[in-house]
DNA sequence: CCGGATCCGTTTCGATACTG
DNA sequence: CAGTATCGAAACGGATCCGG
Protein backbone atom coordinates (compact mmCIF):
# COMPACT_ATOMS: atom_id res chain seq x y z
CA UNK A 1 0.00 0.00 0.00
CA UNK A 2 1.93 2.76 -1.25
CA UNK A 3 1.04 6.29 -0.34
CA UNK A 4 -0.07 8.48 -3.07
CA UNK A 5 -1.70 11.21 -1.18
CA UNK A 6 0.12 14.44 -2.30
CA UNK A 7 0.45 15.87 1.70
CA UNK A 8 -0.94 15.20 5.06
CA UNK A 9 -3.99 17.42 4.81
CA UNK A 10 -6.86 15.18 5.50
CA UNK A 11 -9.25 17.43 2.75
CA UNK A 12 -6.65 17.06 0.13
CA UNK A 13 -6.20 13.33 0.89
CA UNK A 14 -9.87 13.10 0.81
CA UNK A 15 -9.88 14.77 -2.76
CA UNK A 16 -7.18 12.74 -3.82
CA UNK A 17 -9.58 9.77 -3.70
CA UNK A 18 -12.87 11.56 -4.82
CA UNK A 19 -11.45 14.56 -6.45
CA UNK A 20 -11.37 13.28 -10.21
CA UNK A 21 -13.92 13.51 -13.23
CA UNK A 22 -15.65 10.55 -12.45
CA UNK A 23 -15.77 8.56 -8.66
CA UNK A 24 -18.17 10.98 -7.19
CA UNK A 25 -20.56 11.13 -10.31
CA UNK A 26 -20.64 7.05 -10.28
CA UNK A 27 -21.53 7.01 -6.43
CA UNK A 28 -24.14 9.77 -7.69
CA UNK A 29 -25.61 7.11 -9.43
CA UNK A 30 -25.63 4.43 -7.24
CA UNK A 31 -27.13 6.35 -4.59
CA UNK A 32 -29.48 8.87 -6.17
CA UNK A 33 -29.98 6.94 -9.42
CA UNK A 34 -30.48 3.38 -8.61
CA UNK A 35 -27.64 2.28 -11.13
CA UNK A 36 -26.08 -1.11 -10.25
CA UNK A 37 -24.52 -3.29 -13.17
CA UNK A 38 -21.64 -2.22 -15.20
CA UNK A 39 -24.00 -1.84 -18.26
CA UNK A 40 -26.25 0.44 -16.02
CA UNK A 41 -23.10 3.00 -16.11
CA UNK A 42 -22.05 2.60 -19.26
CA UNK A 43 -25.57 3.54 -20.50
CA UNK A 44 -26.44 6.30 -18.10
CA UNK A 45 -26.53 9.87 -19.67
CA UNK A 46 -22.84 10.17 -18.48
CA UNK A 47 -21.61 7.93 -20.85
CA UNK A 48 -18.77 7.00 -18.98
CA UNK A 49 -16.41 4.95 -20.97
CA UNK A 50 -16.15 1.02 -20.35
CA UNK A 51 -12.02 1.41 -19.82
CA UNK A 52 -12.65 3.86 -17.56
CA UNK A 53 -15.02 2.60 -15.31
CA UNK A 54 -12.79 -0.76 -14.78
CA UNK A 55 -10.79 1.47 -13.52
CA UNK A 56 -12.26 3.89 -11.55
CA UNK A 57 -14.13 0.63 -10.07
CA UNK A 58 -11.62 -1.56 -9.44
CA UNK A 59 -10.42 1.63 -7.30
CA UNK A 60 -13.66 1.84 -5.33
CA UNK A 61 -13.64 -1.67 -4.32
CA UNK A 62 -10.08 -1.63 -3.39
CA UNK A 63 -10.65 1.39 -1.28
CA UNK A 64 -14.06 -0.45 0.45
CA UNK A 65 -15.96 2.23 -0.80
CA UNK A 66 -17.98 0.00 -3.16
CA UNK A 67 -18.25 -4.03 -3.44
CA UNK A 68 -18.88 -6.45 -6.33
CA UNK A 69 -21.84 -8.73 -5.80
CA UNK A 70 -23.75 -10.91 -8.31
CA UNK A 71 -27.65 -11.53 -8.33
CA UNK A 72 -28.72 -14.88 -8.26
CA UNK A 73 -31.93 -13.80 -10.26
CA UNK A 74 -29.28 -12.80 -13.23
CA UNK A 75 -25.86 -14.45 -12.84
CA UNK A 76 -24.15 -12.70 -15.88
CA UNK A 77 -24.89 -8.94 -14.36
CA UNK A 78 -22.52 -7.85 -11.80
CA UNK A 79 -23.95 -6.19 -8.54
CA UNK A 80 -21.61 -3.25 -7.64
CA UNK A 81 -23.33 -1.48 -4.05
CA UNK A 82 -22.09 0.79 -1.86
CA UNK A 83 -20.71 -0.13 1.49
CA UNK A 84 -21.08 1.49 4.65
CA UNK A 85 -17.85 3.35 3.99
CA UNK A 86 -19.14 4.41 0.97
CA UNK A 87 -22.51 5.34 2.27
CA UNK A 88 -20.50 8.34 4.03
CA UNK A 89 -20.06 10.04 0.97
CA UNK A 90 -23.57 10.63 0.88
CA UNK A 91 -23.29 13.90 2.67
CA UNK A 92 -20.61 15.34 0.13
CA UNK A 93 -23.32 14.44 -2.32
CA UNK A 94 -26.14 16.17 -0.99
CA UNK A 95 -23.81 19.48 -0.73
CA UNK A 96 -22.91 19.28 -3.90
CA UNK A 97 -26.42 18.63 -5.09
CA UNK A 98 -28.05 21.77 -3.26
CA UNK A 99 -24.99 24.06 -4.31
CA UNK A 100 -25.75 22.92 -8.01
CA UNK A 101 -29.04 23.34 -7.57
CA UNK A 102 -28.04 26.78 -6.06
CA UNK A 103 -25.25 27.77 -7.93
CA UNK A 104 -26.02 26.34 -11.57
CA UNK A 105 -29.61 27.75 -11.54
CA UNK A 106 -30.03 27.64 -15.61
CA UNK A 107 -29.44 24.27 -15.82
CA UNK A 108 -31.23 22.79 -13.74
CA UNK A 109 -33.82 20.86 -15.97
CA UNK A 110 -32.24 17.20 -15.11
CA UNK A 111 -34.16 14.21 -12.80
CA UNK A 112 -31.78 14.85 -9.89
CA UNK A 113 -32.47 18.57 -9.48
CA UNK A 114 -32.70 19.31 -5.82
CA UNK A 115 -36.39 20.36 -6.10
CA UNK A 116 -37.37 17.20 -7.83
CA UNK A 117 -35.65 15.54 -5.04
CA UNK A 118 -37.89 17.16 -2.48
CA UNK A 119 -33.91 17.99 -1.01
CA UNK A 120 -33.52 21.89 0.40
CA UNK A 121 -31.04 23.41 2.68
CA UNK A 122 -33.53 23.10 6.00
CA UNK A 123 -34.18 19.33 5.61
CA UNK A 124 -31.01 18.28 4.28
CA UNK A 125 -30.03 16.31 7.28
CA UNK A 126 -33.20 14.04 7.01
CA UNK A 127 -33.10 14.08 3.90
CA UNK A 128 -29.64 12.33 3.98
CA UNK A 129 -30.82 10.21 6.81
CA UNK A 130 -33.53 8.70 4.84
CA UNK A 131 -31.54 8.09 1.35
CA UNK A 132 -28.91 6.10 3.75
CA UNK A 133 -31.67 4.26 5.49
CA UNK A 134 -33.78 3.46 2.37
CA UNK A 135 -30.01 2.37 0.45
CA UNK A 136 -29.61 -0.34 3.53
CA UNK A 137 -32.90 -1.11 3.29
CA UNK A 138 -33.15 -2.06 0.01
CA UNK A 139 -29.51 -3.62 0.26
CA UNK A 140 -30.54 -5.68 2.85
CA UNK A 141 -33.71 -7.26 1.26
CA UNK A 142 -31.61 -7.85 -1.60
CA UNK A 143 -30.51 -11.33 -2.48
CA UNK A 144 -27.69 -11.32 -4.03
CA UNK A 145 -24.24 -13.67 -3.87
CA UNK A 146 -21.00 -12.04 -2.11
CA UNK A 147 -17.54 -12.33 -4.34
CA UNK B 1 -20.19 30.56 -23.53
CA UNK B 2 -19.69 27.01 -24.79
CA UNK B 3 -21.83 24.46 -22.69
CA UNK B 4 -18.91 21.92 -21.00
CA UNK B 5 -20.86 20.21 -18.79
CA UNK B 6 -21.25 16.66 -19.55
CA UNK B 7 -24.86 16.11 -19.11
CA UNK B 8 -28.07 17.89 -17.86
CA UNK B 9 -27.45 16.22 -13.90
CA UNK B 10 -26.89 19.30 -11.73
CA UNK B 11 -24.42 17.04 -9.18
CA UNK B 12 -22.45 15.80 -12.65
CA UNK B 13 -22.16 19.73 -13.64
CA UNK B 14 -21.26 20.78 -10.28
CA UNK B 15 -18.42 17.84 -10.46
CA UNK B 16 -17.43 19.14 -14.02
CA UNK B 17 -16.86 22.33 -12.10
CA UNK B 18 -15.30 21.51 -8.91
CA UNK B 19 -14.24 17.63 -9.72
CA UNK B 20 -10.53 17.85 -10.73
CA UNK B 21 -7.78 17.95 -8.67
CA UNK B 22 -6.65 21.12 -7.93
CA UNK B 23 -9.75 23.14 -7.52
CA UNK B 24 -11.27 22.69 -4.40
CA UNK B 25 -7.88 22.46 -2.83
CA UNK B 26 -7.18 26.18 -3.64
CA UNK B 27 -10.85 26.71 -2.02
CA UNK B 28 -9.71 25.02 1.13
CA UNK B 29 -6.83 26.76 1.05
CA UNK B 30 -8.18 30.01 1.02
CA UNK B 31 -11.00 29.63 2.91
CA UNK B 32 -9.04 27.53 6.40
CA UNK B 33 -4.94 28.25 5.72
CA UNK B 34 -5.80 31.73 4.96
CA UNK B 35 -3.47 31.98 1.50
CA UNK B 36 -3.87 35.07 -0.79
CA UNK B 37 -1.50 35.26 -3.23
CA UNK B 38 0.31 33.30 -6.06
CA UNK B 39 3.35 32.36 -3.82
CA UNK B 40 1.09 31.36 -0.85
CA UNK B 41 -0.56 28.44 -3.41
CA UNK B 42 2.96 27.29 -4.90
CA UNK B 43 4.39 27.13 -1.76
CA UNK B 44 1.81 25.24 0.16
CA UNK B 45 2.49 22.05 1.15
CA UNK B 46 -0.15 20.95 -1.59
CA UNK B 47 2.98 22.51 -3.91
CA UNK B 48 0.43 23.32 -7.28
CA UNK B 49 2.89 23.85 -10.00
CA UNK B 50 2.38 27.15 -11.17
CA UNK B 51 1.47 26.60 -14.49
CA UNK B 52 -1.95 24.41 -13.13
CA UNK B 53 -2.35 27.29 -10.68
CA UNK B 54 -2.43 29.77 -13.48
CA UNK B 55 -5.19 27.93 -15.40
CA UNK B 56 -7.43 26.95 -12.12
CA UNK B 57 -7.31 30.53 -11.16
CA UNK B 58 -8.32 31.63 -14.45
CA UNK B 59 -11.62 29.33 -14.36
CA UNK B 60 -11.97 30.21 -10.96
CA UNK B 61 -12.05 34.09 -11.52
CA UNK B 62 -14.27 33.25 -14.99
CA UNK B 63 -16.77 31.22 -12.81
CA UNK B 64 -16.67 33.94 -10.11
CA UNK B 65 -16.43 32.27 -7.61
CA UNK B 66 -12.66 33.64 -6.79
CA UNK B 67 -11.87 37.26 -7.36
CA UNK B 68 -8.44 39.03 -8.13
CA UNK B 69 -7.19 42.08 -6.53
CA UNK B 70 -4.44 44.19 -5.11
CA UNK B 71 -3.34 45.18 -1.58
CA UNK B 72 -2.12 48.67 -1.57
CA UNK B 73 0.31 47.75 0.78
CA UNK B 74 1.95 45.24 -1.15
CA UNK B 75 1.51 45.98 -4.56
CA UNK B 76 3.67 43.28 -6.58
CA UNK B 77 1.34 40.63 -4.84
CA UNK B 78 -1.90 39.88 -6.77
CA UNK B 79 -4.64 39.23 -3.69
CA UNK B 80 -6.96 36.01 -4.73
CA UNK B 81 -10.18 35.96 -2.29
CA UNK B 82 -13.37 34.31 -2.67
CA UNK B 83 -16.65 35.62 -4.01
CA UNK B 84 -19.69 35.39 -2.15
CA UNK B 85 -20.19 32.35 -4.67
CA UNK B 86 -17.38 30.97 -3.71
CA UNK B 87 -17.98 30.76 -0.34
CA UNK B 88 -21.12 28.71 -0.88
CA UNK B 89 -18.75 26.19 -1.27
CA UNK B 90 -17.77 26.11 1.92
CA UNK B 91 -20.63 23.37 3.03
CA UNK B 92 -18.80 21.15 0.89
CA UNK B 93 -14.98 21.59 2.05
CA UNK B 94 -16.67 21.12 5.60
CA UNK B 95 -18.43 17.47 4.45
CA UNK B 96 -15.13 16.62 3.03
CA UNK B 97 -13.31 17.55 6.22
CA UNK B 98 -15.17 15.08 7.96
CA UNK B 99 -15.26 12.35 5.25
CA UNK B 100 -11.89 12.47 5.72
CA UNK B 101 -11.77 13.15 9.66
CA UNK B 102 -13.70 9.71 9.95
CA UNK B 103 -12.37 7.47 6.78
CA UNK B 104 -8.86 8.48 6.64
CA UNK B 105 -7.96 8.66 10.13
CA UNK B 106 -4.52 7.14 9.68
CA UNK B 107 -3.21 9.82 8.55
CA UNK B 108 -4.97 12.67 10.48
CA UNK B 109 -1.56 14.35 11.62
CA UNK B 110 -1.81 17.71 9.45
CA UNK B 111 -3.16 20.91 10.39
CA UNK B 112 -6.63 20.97 8.77
CA UNK B 113 -8.15 17.79 10.80
CA UNK B 114 -11.46 17.73 11.99
CA UNK B 115 -10.69 17.87 15.70
CA UNK B 116 -7.85 20.05 15.18
CA UNK B 117 -10.01 22.73 14.14
CA UNK B 118 -12.80 21.98 16.57
CA UNK B 119 -15.41 20.48 13.70
CA UNK B 120 -17.55 17.91 14.56
CA UNK B 121 -20.98 16.24 12.69
CA UNK B 122 -22.88 17.94 16.02
CA UNK B 123 -21.27 21.21 15.37
CA UNK B 124 -21.09 21.37 11.85
CA UNK B 125 -23.45 24.03 10.77
CA UNK B 126 -22.76 26.34 13.36
CA UNK B 127 -18.46 25.68 12.54
CA UNK B 128 -19.83 26.73 8.69
CA UNK B 129 -21.54 29.78 9.82
CA UNK B 130 -18.72 30.99 11.78
CA UNK B 131 -15.99 30.30 8.82
CA UNK B 132 -18.03 32.01 6.54
CA UNK B 133 -19.26 34.76 9.13
CA UNK B 134 -15.20 35.35 9.84
CA UNK B 135 -13.68 34.92 6.47
CA UNK B 136 -16.40 37.83 5.26
CA UNK B 137 -15.41 40.04 8.09
CA UNK B 138 -12.13 39.77 7.20
CA UNK B 139 -12.58 40.72 3.76
CA UNK B 140 -14.39 44.04 4.66
CA UNK B 141 -11.80 44.83 6.26
CA UNK B 142 -9.41 44.51 4.32
CA UNK B 143 -8.06 47.31 2.21
CA UNK B 144 -7.52 46.39 -1.25
CA UNK B 145 -7.81 47.83 -5.24
CA UNK B 146 -10.23 45.71 -6.94
CA UNK B 147 -9.35 45.19 -10.35
C1' DC C 1 -25.56 -10.50 -24.72
C1' DC C 2 -22.52 -8.78 -20.41
C1' DG C 3 -18.35 -7.41 -18.19
C1' DG C 4 -14.19 -6.06 -19.12
C1' DA C 5 -9.37 -5.71 -21.68
C1' DT C 6 -6.62 -3.85 -25.29
C1' DC C 7 -5.25 -0.52 -28.57
C1' DC C 8 -4.17 3.97 -29.67
C1' DG C 9 -4.96 8.89 -30.74
C1' DT C 10 -6.08 13.09 -28.07
C1' DT C 11 -6.25 15.86 -24.15
C1' DT C 12 -4.74 17.33 -19.78
C1' DC C 13 -1.31 17.41 -16.15
C1' DG C 14 2.89 18.65 -14.06
C1' DA C 15 8.06 19.66 -13.17
C1' DT C 16 11.20 22.88 -14.35
C1' DA C 17 13.35 26.68 -16.62
C1' DC C 18 12.53 31.07 -17.87
C1' DT C 19 10.49 36.04 -18.47
C1' DG C 20 8.47 40.77 -17.31
C1' DC D 1 6.27 37.90 -7.34
C1' DA D 2 3.19 36.50 -10.96
C1' DG D 3 2.93 34.35 -14.40
C1' DT D 4 4.69 31.64 -19.63
C1' DA D 5 6.93 28.19 -22.38
C1' DT D 6 8.31 23.75 -23.03
C1' DC D 7 8.00 19.05 -23.19
C1' DG D 8 7.53 14.49 -21.27
C1' DA D 9 4.10 11.78 -18.50
C1' DA D 10 -0.30 10.47 -17.29
C1' DA D 11 -5.20 10.29 -17.92
C1' DC D 12 -9.09 10.25 -20.93
C1' DG D 13 -12.07 8.32 -24.28
C1' DG D 14 -13.74 6.00 -28.62
C1' DA D 15 -13.54 1.69 -31.00
C1' DT D 16 -12.99 -2.87 -30.97
C1' DC D 17 -12.13 -7.38 -29.36
C1' DC D 18 -12.58 -11.34 -26.16
C1' DG D 19 -14.19 -14.85 -22.64
C1' DG D 20 -18.09 -16.80 -20.24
Amino acid sequence: MNNKFRCNCPITSALDILGDKWTLVIIKQILLQDKKTFKDFTNSEEAIATNILTVRMKNLVELNLVSKSKLPSNKKSVYYHLTEKGLSIAPIIIELALWAGETLKPLNSAMVEPRKMGLNQSNKEEYINNLVANYKEKLATTMYIKS
